[in-house]
DNA sequence: TCGTATT
């Protein structure tokens, strides 16, 4: 059975640079404003924001990240992680997770096809003790756009998937309370949310409820479809939600599939945009200025955009007179299996290329998750390291963290640098010995 | 009238 693409330029293939994974400035919040100790929630909260009050808004939602009325005999070590940005490489997972406790293994979930993250994963840790440690500090951190929750892990089983509900018609005024408490006569609620304006912060009436169990699912809507709820004129709707990534891997494929042939035409800045959109939808990449040079394939590019940053030390690479189009398809016996390809390797280089940061005036007692905390709200992080004292393992004041764009990382320097940490001030500026830092 | 929760 051969793939379908569409021939038809669908929406999200557009080359303007439009994404639907929009994150923006206007999401970050002013570092200054939260400090970090009220910047994670920890444990079980009973139900509170779980948004921290800050990033995009645009839905609500219950984040307890404990199980209850369920025994945790077999959920111990093995956490699920979710509501992680798109960007996010497994690789980045086990570092953030790897700085509680030895990870026994951790897996990001992708698409099958696109490679695409799905925005969650598991980390199994050696030690249950890790695992709680990792929920108390790491559920509820900000990383990007997203507020990521860290919760033990159910026993894998089919009667727990495909256990999700959309709502719609719900009344506006109805709350998160209100909605679970519609639906928890039917089953045992592990998420709810309703959908809120972006401009105005209202309900939008429509919502999802993840159910325990697919039969719990399944009873919910012989009970509550075409039912008003209390107090309301109009009926509600509710069916199983769409299954997630379909429209995006379609989406990508026909990104691909359009690809080469323009690939030899499209003026220089043209292609700059279309290999830029490509990793974008590939891996999330967002930064017109990645650092990233793909040998025989945009190096010319990348020099060129070197060349005009600012504090930007990138060795020059010879780039030959293949340039740009060089790495395309040779012969067009499979181009967008080739162009696939491309794009895999350009964004394999960006997930373990970047921009190294440097960061003074840590306190010995920091560690790792300070630093993932620090940075995450501004965009990508690749990885972090802390420099400890090799006897005592305390931190000896500094550190390094790898951003992917450069814009986020400037963006990151000019608000953490001079940034009051207890009683510190931190210094943090673009590492200077080196142009940037290659991951091992 | 649809975000990304079970390897």
């Amino acid at each position: 059975m051969s793939l379908r693409v569409s021939e038809e330029p669908s929406a999200y293939a557009s080359p303007s640079g439009g994404t639907w994974d929009s994150q923006g400035w206007n999401t970050v919040s002013d570092p200054m404003d939260s400090p970090l100790s009220n910047g994670i929630m920890c444990g079980v909260s009973g139900g509170g924001a779980p948004n921290g009050g800050g990033g995009g808004g645009v839905v609500t939602g219950s984040t307890s990240p404990i199980p209850t009325g369920t025994s945790m005999e077999d959920s111990k070590t093995n956490l699920i992680v979710n509501y992680l940005p798109q960007s996010m490489s497994q690789e980045e997972i086990r570092s953030l997770f790897g700085s509680i406790g030895e990870i026994e293994s951790c897996k990001l979930i992708r698409d099958k096809l696109t490679g695409q993250s799905l925005g969650y994963g598991f980390v199994n840790y050696v030690d249950p003790k890790d695992a709680e440690k990792a929920i108390n500090t790491l559920n509820g951190l900000r990383l990007q756009t997203k507020t990521i929750k860290v919760s033990y892990a159910r026993p894998s089983s089919a009667s727990i998937r495909d256990a999700n509900l959309y709502v719609s018609g719900l009344p506006k005024g109805m709350g998160q309370k209100e909605l679970e408490g519609l639906f928890s006569q039917h089953g045992r609620i592990i998420t709810s949310r309703i959908l809120l304006d972006q401009l105005t912060g209202l309900s939008r009436g429509v919502g999802f409820i993840r159910f325990d169990k697919r039969v719990e699912a399944e009873e919910a809507i012989k009970g509550l479809n075409g039912q008003k709820p209390p107090g309301a004129a109009e009926p509600m709707t509710v069916k199983f939600a769409n299954n997630p990534s379909q429209k995006t891997s379609q989406a990508l494929l026909s990104q691909l599939y359009h690809s080469p042939t323009r690939r030899f035409t499209a003026p220089l800045q043209a292609q700059r945009f279309r290999l830029d959109n490509l990793l974008n939808m590939a891996y999330g990449v967002k930064s017109r200025f990645s650092p990233v040079t793909i040998d025989g394939m945009a190096s010319s590019l990348a020099a060129g955009v070197a060349a005009a940053l600012p504090g930007h030390h990138h060795h020059q690479h010879q780039h030959g007179a293949g340039g740009a189009g060089s790495a395309a398809s040779p012969g067009g016996v499979s181009g967008a299996a080739a162009v696939a390809a491309a794009a895999a390797a350009a964004a394999a280089a960006a997930a373990s290329a970047g921009w190294c940061i440097f960061v003074y005036n840590l306190s010995p007692e920091s560690d790792e998750s300070v630093l993932w905390q620090l940075f995450g709200p501004f965009g990508a992080v690749t990885s972090v390291r802390l420099i400890r004292d090799f006897a005592t393992n305390k931190c000896r004041g500094f550190g390094f963290v790898t951003m992917t764009n450069y814009e986020e990382a400037a963006m990151a320097i000019a608000s953490l640098n001079g940034y009051r940490l207890g009683d510190r001030v931190l210094q943090v500026s673009f590492k200077t010995s080196k142009a940037h830092h290659h991951k091992a």
